[in-house]
DNA sequence: TTGAAAGCGATACCAC
DNA sequence: GTGGTATCGCTTTCAA
C-alpha cells in the first residue's frame, strides 16, 4: 500500500502538502493541489486511518454494547444504529455482555485502549462512575443508568398503561401480568404501570403478577403458573413480545383460545410479533428511529456539536393485531 | 492516560524494558520485572492499541459483512462470531451492506484503511478477484464465492431433499417449493435438491415453484399465487424459514388449516421458526456452530497457524415440529 | 504557499 | 540484561 511519502514524491511536493491536500486545510496552490490529486490517483492512495488515530486520539469508531444481539430488540437497533453510524463515517464494533459485569469491563478497557469515540450501551450493571472514568461519550439506551447520561428510551409506564387499558376496554375481567426481571429498570416501569391501571381493583392482589424474565421458556412455565392458579384470567400483559408469545404457546398448551378466551398483549413491536399466529398485539417502540437517534446523538456529543436535548423519551403505540378481541 | 514512557520514567528503566516485560519476550531480570510491574500498576496503565497497530500492521479487530442483521438468520451468526473472536483477542466491526456492491466497496475500503485483521463475508456480489486484491484473508459464510476462498456453508441440495423426501413420507402428494432469489447460490441448491425429488413426477411442472425472494411478504403473496394455480397443493417446501411463515400465514387467508390441508417446511432452523403456531417443521443449520467454525477458521487464518481444511460443509438436521402432520 | 521536523505511543534491532 | 533509537504513517506547528 502506498504511503504519504509515495504520494508525495509522485507529486514532488512534502508530505505536509499533501497532508494539507487530503485534509483540504490550509493554504495550498491550486496547480500543487491538482499535481498531488493526481499521484493520489495514480497510487491509487487511501490514507491510513491507525496513523491518522495515533496522532489525533480518536478512531472514527463507536463501540455498541448490548446484552445479546440474538435478543430480537437488538438487531433492528444495531442496524439503525450501523447505518446511522456509517452515513457519519463512523463504523461500529459490537459487543454482547450477557448482563455480565466483567465481560462488560473487559470490552470497555479493550474499547478504551483502541481509541474508540464513543459508546452506546444497553446495560444495567454499569455505573455513573465507570462512565465518568471512561472519559469518552456514552449514550444509553433502552435503559437509564443515571440522570447525568445522555439516554434515549421509551415511555415505559405510559406504555404499560396503554396496554392494560386496552385490554380493560376489551372486556377483560381479570387481567394478569407477565413482568421482566426486577433489575430492569423498564421492566419495572411497565410493571408500575400495570399496577396503575388494575392495582386498586377489589379482584387484584399480587398473585396475579409473574416473573417471566423478558424469555419465552420462562414465560411459557410463569403463565401455566398464572392460569393454574388464577382460571378467570381473560387477559395478560406480558412485559415484552417474547414473553407475550410464550405465554400464547402456554395459552394453547392449557386449552384456552386466543383471543376468544384470553386476550394477550405484549410490548416493544419486533418483527417476531408479525409471525404469531393469532398475530401479536402489542406496544410498539419506534426501535429503528431510536437507534437512528441515539447514534446521531453520540456522533453529536463525540464532535461537540450543539446538542439541544440529552434526553429522549419516546412515546410507544398500540398496535392491534389479532391476540386480543373486541367483545 | 499513561504511556509507556511514564511507566518507564516510574520504573527507571527505559522504553524498551518495559516493553519487553509487557510483551514478555526478551530477556529481563526478574528484579527489574517486578519494579516494571508495579509502575504498570501504580499508573494503571494499559498499552495503545492504536501504537501497537500502527508498528505491527494488524488490529486484533476482524469484519463482519452481512447483508442484514435484521434478517434473523445472521443475529446468531453474528453473536458466534462475536463470542469466539472476543474469546481469541478480536473485535468485531459489523457491517450491513444490503447486498449492494458500492456499498460493500465503501466498506471493504474503509476496513482496509484501519488495518482490520480478517473478514467474515455473506455476500454474493463480491468477487474472487476482489477478495484477492484485499491481501488480508477472507471467509465466506453461507455462500460459496469462489473454491479458492476458504468458506462454511450446509449441504443445501441434501437438505432440501430431505424436507422435500419428509413431506413425501407424510403422505403429500402435490409439493410447491418457494424459492429463494436465483442470484444466490443456496437458493438454487435448494430448488435443485427439490427438482431432484419431484422433478420427475408425473403431476410436476414448473408452474410448482414461485419465487418468495426469501422474505415473507412475498412468500405470502407467492403462497396466494400457487395455491390459486394449484388449489391441490398439499405440501410446501420453503427455500428458507421466513418464507415459509409466510406461507402459513397465506395458508390461512386461504382458509387452509396447517398441516391438515398442507403440510409446510422450512429451512434454516432460525428460532423464529418456534414462535409460530403451528410451530414451524424445518431443515436446521447449526447455525452457532457454524459462526465459532468460521471465526476460528479466520483467525488461524490471520495468525498463519495450519488448517487442516478451508471448507467446511455442514450437515443440516431435520426438526419435525407442528406444521407437517403424519396422516 | 511550502517544507522540515517534532510528535502520537508503541516495537524491535543493535550496541554495550 | 538493558538502553538508545529508527520506525510505523500521519498531522501540525514553525520558519522560510
Amino acid at each position: 500500500m502506498a504511503t504519504i511519502k509515495d504520494v508525495a514524491k509522485q507529486a514532488g511536493v512534502s508530505v505536509a502538502t499533501v497532508s494539507r491536500v487530503l485534509n483540504s486545510n490550509g493554504y495550498v496552490n491550486e496547480d500543487t493541489k491538482k499535481k498531488v490529486e493526481e499521484a493520489i490517483d495514480r497510487l491509487n492512495y487511501k490514507p491510513n486511518a491507525v496513523a491518522r488515530s495515533l496522532y489525533k486520539k480518536t478512531s472514527k469508531t463507536i463501540g455498541l454494547m448490548v446484552p445479546d444481539i440474538v435478543n430480537p430488540f437488538f438487531p433492528e437497533l444495531a442496524r439503525a444504529v450501523e447505518d446511522t453510524a456509517h452515513k457519519l463515517g463512523y463504523n461500529v464494533v459490537f459487543c454482547n455482555t450477557d448482563e455480565n459485569v466483567e465481560k462488560e469491563e473487559h470490552y470497555l478497557e479493550i474499547l478504551l485502549q483502541k481509541y474508540v469515540d464513543g459508546l452506546i450501551v444497553a446495560s444495567n450493571t454499569l455505573t455513573a462512575e465507570k462512565v465518568r472514568q471512561l472519559n469518552i461519550p456514552v449514550v444509553s439506551i433502552d435503559r437509564k443508568i443515571n440522570a447525568d447520561i445522555p439516554t434515549v428510551v421509551v415511555k415505559n409506564k405510559s406504555g404499560a398503561r396503554k396496554a392494560t387499558g386496552f385490554l380493560l376496554e376489551m372486556g377483560c375481567k381479570r387481567i394478569a401480568h407477565l413482568s421482566g426481571p426486577e433489575h430492569i429498570d423498564n421492566a419495572m416501569e411497565r410493571r408500575t404501570g400495570y399496577l396503575e391501571e388494575v392495582g386498586s381493583e377489589p379482584w387484584f392482589d399480587s398473585s396475579y403478577i409473574e416473573d417471566g424474565n423478558y424469555d419465552m421458556k420462562t414465560a411459557i412455565n410463569a403463565t401455566l403458573q398464572l392460569l393454574g392458579r388464577h382460571p378467570e384470567i381473560d387477559g395478560i400483559f406480558a412485559g415484552n413480545d417474547v414473553m407475550a408469545i410464550g405465554a400464547i404457546k402456554a395459552a394453547h398448551k392449557f386449552g384456552k383460545k386466543v383471543p376468544e378466551d384470553l386476550a394477550i398483549i405484549g410490548f416493544d413491536g419486533i418483527s417476531l410479533a408479525e409471525a404469531t399466529t393469532p398475530e401479536l398485539t402489542t406496544v410498539g417502540q419506534p426501535i429503528y428511529d431510536m437507534g437512528t437517534i441515539v447514534a446521531d446523538l453520540l456522533v453529536k456529543l463525540i464532535e461537540k456539536k450543539a446538542v439541544e436535548n440529552t434526553f429522549f423519551e419516546f412515546d410507544v403505540e398500540l398496535i392491534e393485531r389479532e391476540s386480543t378481541r373486541k367483545v
